[in-house]
DNA sequence: CTCGACTATCACCAAAAGGTTATATTGCTG
DNA sequence: CAGCAATATAACCTTTTGGTGATAGTCGAG
């Protein structure tokens, strides 16, 4: 859900719009050049997946910068990290489950071993 | 591009798997569980996202993973991580740079200051 | 060279995504 | 209350997505 949301490039736009403060609806659909409803067929996504908030102000609504659920992304993203910090050029020693690789000679032996 | 390669559940998965080093498909489709041609297709669009690579070895093709693009997304992230490391409740001094935003709206009077 | 194993591409399909216009809803304002 | 402004929802359409089975290409084994 939260991946979905952050999927899109409107959405990820109305985020990044979003940390300058909470918005009114018009003013992000004049910032993204969409049809109002539109835009707010996006911030309903971006509501269920607990990223904004809205706050009611008068006639308007002001929606609110809730980035908690980005954690998750981070934290999926953190194991990469080890790998983009080595030198590209030496993977193999990153687990040493490159090893099984060269398995690859025995016709048809499986190593489904934990790792 | 990128985001829409990470924001399938599957390619993800393929992107764990890989991160204990190179994969031949047939394992990668029994570890999906989907048709092979399934999986050919998700390593497809991974490796126009340049978020793996293919190295012959025989009769089968090793996915390798190639986790810089993901630096993208992390960079992405990066501004967000001050506003999950801030108490929520005090959104007003991040930036202020929602001034600019707002002079356009001067015509309508708003006093939207108060966040 | 032929066969079988492995993988990629093709053709197709159903469902989901993203957009639009029209309409309903809600809250000020006079 | 009437009317307008701001937003949400409905209905609809087109394109993209993710899956499938069928088929083609490639490589090693014999």
């Amino acid at each position: 859900m939260i991946w979905a949301a952050v999927g899109d490039p409107h959405r990820r736009r109305v985020l990044e719009l979003l940390r300058a403060g909470p918005r009114p609806v018009n003013e992000l659909v004049e910032q993204l050049g969409l049809s109002q409803p539109g835009v707010s067929k996006h911030l309903r996504i971006l509501r269920e997946a607990g990223l904004v908030t809205v706050r009611p102000d008068g006639q308007r609504r002001l929606y609110l910068l809730e980035p908690a659920p980005l954690r998750e992304l981070a934290r999926w993203l953190e194991p990469f990290r080890a790998h983009w910090d080595d030198r590209p050029d030496a993977p193999e020693h990153h687990l040493d489950t490159a090893a099984p690789l060269r398995e690859r000679l025995a016709p048809r032996s499986r190593q489904e071993d934990t790792w």
